[in-house]
DNA sequence: CATCACAATGTAAACGTTTACCTAAATTAT
DNA sequence: ATAATTTAGGTAAACGTTTACATTGTGATG
């Protein structure tokens, strides 16, 4: 016997569709001795509900999509091993829209909940997945979604408001920043992000905030734009490096660059943290498996991907979301790489 | 105007809903004129069709699933990038499981298929995502899937040939052992994955037949088994110290594990490579910028993800598959963690 | 005993597509 | 000019569920 649908089952047992229907979802709606039957008979027979036949009626799909720059980068992708696991445990299953940052595929993975692929959406970028063309649309209705660790542009949500889940950042920059120059540095570089992205500017406030008040002037020379990867830490410690004045710590906005930032060093013989101070950002679990075991800050990973999906199941159920944005706490994890002057 | 279906499109243009899908579909079997009054009003509506209508008449979802056990371990995400990236320029969505390993857990989203969620799994386990029961019962139809890296469990396919891509693991053992042994190392310790694993399997028999021809005695005392992570490596080579005898070389079948082995290495003050070589597995992106950067055998994570998703399509599509398993080449990468005795 | 409320089940419509089949018109072949 | 073929488009069924509504039976209430 192959596959059999819900129709065939009812057939089987002399009953309508109506009552198999209601004794797998709605066990309490049927008589004990029915429930039981059906049951039986759908364990019996291998019945496996075709979801789509149910999606489609029921206008849920039991899906969410996240969209992300890049799976592999290691700090999402311990969000994202969250975000799974908790959906999971709710009855979602989950699509990974992997972006390379690139707009025309934020958009197409946007698309997908308009074509009901899914229910909601979990963005980890400062742009929403939607053109600009729909969203001054008037008929344009804001699906469920929830921005995980990067604020969205101002500019783009036009009054909207979207949920948030994040850490701190100006906060937490402005803690490891205070960290530094609690040790004596004076001359600490910056290595960013991307310098659109919310989270890498509000890091750099929080590193003008502490530097402001030690009472020292912000020096715009010192801060040079990266990226979130392991190259870009690498060669832009090389610049660095280049520049006639040394700093005596660095600054990074990321672990990877940090690590990136690390290698370079070490390579030109400068030794950290004796000759160079070096933070990072995130505690990606590589941090304290490097030499030196890297200073930053740890980032709640579970958390975050966790209250990014409850959130989101509760704006797609209807619930009013009390909480519009969730500020996890982070923590400064000082390891080997950084040490007084 | 709120969404729209194919409907109200037709009623708009005055058209059949048969044209509408036509123009959108199959262009080429409607009139010029048509098909340009058809794409536009669509356009200009922002009329997006329901996938799930599309699916339920089509038995066709255009997702496919992996099943993996664990997102976020380095190597891992790198070929689900990859998947990702190729499956989506196929037109394919990727929904991914987390297992952590849970067999039930496994099962539960190979059981996706059968509910039509998905038209195929790329599978990271050496165990099929099926039950038991499923599998011994003469109904059962295989769903199309590949699998990634490991190999089944030869017992669980019955006769069953799967589809599989990976490298040729005993050859890549052989290899790296082969190095060590041409630096002059005798004693080298292995640290293994989960020792029933295929690739831990192969790679150790890799390691033995470099030994035999080394004409060296294999001792089962020097291997350990550990896990695919930088803990493990950690504390499996903690274990390793606490012997009497200390190895000049030790062999780690991941480079996760790797580079948790020198940490601790370092820990102890043991220096690499001049008191100990280490040599990792799968050349993930930190393993060059580790101090010392680690030698090890990369495997080629695009091509693998790749490849998965292009032969699961072709069985998807009833294309026979003429090259039921891919093996895709390795290569050494001798860095800074090895040395001559 | 008649009425009512309720529980258990059945009937059939609806979800939004795609496509087999049919018809009419236009084109080509003879 | 007629028959044969092709082309363009329409009609309606089908995919597999869920659920509003209708029906039946059963025990409780007056």
């Amino acid at each position: 016997m192959a596959d059999i649908g819900i129709k065939q089952l009812a057939k089987i047992l002399g009953i309508s569709t109506a009552s198999v229907s209601r004794a797998l979802n709605n066990p309490e709606r049927v008589s004990d001795a029915m429930r039981k039957r059906v049951q039986d008979a759908a364990k019996q027979t291998g019945y496996r509900p075709n979801k789509m036949g149910a999606s489609l009626r029921t206008a849920k799909t039991k899906n969410i999509i996240v969209i992300i720059p890049d799976i592999s980068d290691t700090f999402n992708s311990g969000v994202i091993r969250s975000i799974e696991r908790t959906a999971s445990d709710r009855g979602y299953s989950v699509l990974f829209g992997d972006t390379q940052g690139i707009r025309e595929s934020e958009i197409g993975y946007g698309d997908m909940v308009r074509t009901r692929q899914a229910d909601g959406i979990i963005c980890f970028s400062h742009n929403l997945p939607f053109s600009d063309a729909d969203l001054d649309s008037d008929n344009f209705k804001m699906p469920p979604i929830v921005n995980s660790c990067e604020q969205l542009q101002s500019l783009q949500l036009a009054g909207r408001s979207i949920p948030l889940v994040t850490i701190d950042n100006v906060a937490a920059g402005r803690e490891i920043a205070k960290h530094l120059l609690d040790l004596g540095h004076r001359e600490i570089a910056v290595i960013t992000g991307d310098i659109d992205s919310p989270s890498t500017q509000q890091r750099l406030l929080g590193y003008k905030l502490a530097l402001k008040e030690a009472g020292l002037e912000f020096n715009p020379a010192l801060v040079f734009e990266g990226e979130y990867t392991l190259e870009a830490g690498s060669s832009t410690t090389l610049e660095i490096l280049s520049e006639p004045q040394r700093p005596s710590a660095i600054l990074c906005m990321c672990d990877e660059t940090a690590l990136g930032c690390l290698y370079t060093l070490k390579e030109n013989n400068i030794s950290v943290p004796s000759d160079i101070s070096v933070v990072g950002f995130d505690d990606i679990k590589f941090a304290r498996y490097f030499s030196p075991a890297l200073t930053t800050v740890a980032q709640p990973v579970d958390d975050i991907g966790r209250q990014c999906v409850e959130i989101l199941l509760d704006v797609i159920d209807g619930k009013s979301v009390a909480q519009k944005t969730v500020i996890l706490p982070h923590k400064l994890v000082i390891r080997d790489s950084t040490q007084a002057i």
